[in-house]
DNA sequence: GGGACCTCTCTTGTATACATACGCCGCCGG
DNA sequence: CCGGCGGCGTATGTATACAAGAGAGGTCCC
């Protein structure tokens, strides 16, 4: 999502907010101006108005009232609202998955496993948050829904947010890997209703397991 | 969505743009150029750039190769795509309304209703369509939901693309009036897997009677 | 004659200057 | 003492000028 794949300055500013919000160095509710994000990266204020009417599309910042832009603030309430967004919207690309899974995309998710397993093993907790993220958008880019594909980019973020606070010790991605394969295995039975199932889990125990 | 509510060259530009696709004056699949469209609308290429970056965002707009924006052309396989994700989100948001519908929000959901059947009494197609849209928002809001919401305000724009094509007979009208009331029903009485049902088959069928 | 390179142009990216609108603070009047 | 009103400051909205990159077409060399 964001600013297309271009190497811009407006995309650099636009990466470098994202990821401050994501890791919590914005203070959530705290206001932006153009003005001083341009002095502080170092570049006018047109790209950082580009970035920042991105982050606000997406819901990253939010418009207060004085005319502000404020870095979202994720309430508890609305950390279940993104688990059931998810579950919606993962549940209805598994089961299109499931019709369409090819013999290569099942290896190409067996592959991120085995690569999270890795990861899990090395306790390198950072990429393993990483290759999750990428086995979920994998799976549900099998479906060949770009529009569903987009809607979860955009949430990706939240998504971010929401697990900040989760678990990652060895233990626990041991356990995410393995409910990880399991999935592949469903889809690759074409089980649709077994993974929708599954993958539901999946999604809402994350959000428990905190 | 878009450009929050304020009134400026950017929204009206946005706007006017945004109108043109949905109503099929822009033909799919043209591109748009920041000059011709500033010119074409009196104002400087900055609202302009604005305007194209919130439509891109919202995928009305589709980076094409030699770096062009590209007027989205909506397929037949995109069409059940995003009737797909509207039976997944609305869906959610129904079982969530269920649990939340407060005397008020049933009200407000009849008398949109009552409206719409008026509308289509009277024959009035647009504003049918209208009130469609506002109900299915208004329905989806009862969640309290403000993501999924806004998540849904985003497909607005391709279910309206979707819709291009459909009847709008006053019999037609009748019956999506019949069944949204049915809804309503459904919501007040709280039959969360029923409403569930009713709902993801109106959206399914809609999509149908073409 | 064909292919590669070079240049030219057209478009977008960026900077900056100017306009405007909104909120805030202080003053005045009730 | 409180409430409204007006000026001021600061933010965003807009215009425009400049820069840079990518594509297209022509030309030159092999």
């Amino acid at each position: 999502m964001g600013t297309d794949g271009r190497d811009t300055k407006a995309a650099r500013v636009y990466e470098a907010l994202r990821a401050g919000i994501l890791s919590g160095e914005l203070v959530a509710g705290s206001a932006l101006d153009e003005v001083s994000l341009a002095d502080a990266h170092g570049v006018s204020r047109t790209p950082v108005r580009e970035a920042l009417r991105t982050l606000t599309s997406e819901g990253l910042l939010v418009p207060g009232s004085r005319r502000q832009l404020l870095v979202v603030d994720v309430s508890e309430r609305h950390r279940s609202e993104i688990v059931a967004i998810r579950v919606a919207l993962e549940g209805a690309a598994a089961a299109e998955a499931c019709a369409r899974a090819t013999p290569d995309d099942v290896d190409a998710l067996r592959l991120l496993t085995i690569k999270q397993r890795r990861s899990a093993d090395t306790d390198d907790s950072e990429s393993f948050l990483r290759l999750d993220e990428e086995f979920h958008r994998a799976l549900a880019a099998v479906a060949a829904m770009p529009t569903l594909s987009r809607l979860l980019m955009q949430l990706g973020a939240f998504v971010r947010l929401t697990r900040l606070g989760e678990p990652t010790g060895r233990r626990h991605m041991r356990g995410l890997t393995r409910e990880h394969e399991h999935l592949v295995d469903l889809l690759e039975a074409r089980e649709a209703a077994g993974l929708r199932e599954a993958l539901e889990a999946h999604i809402s125990s994350t959000a428990q397991r905190r």
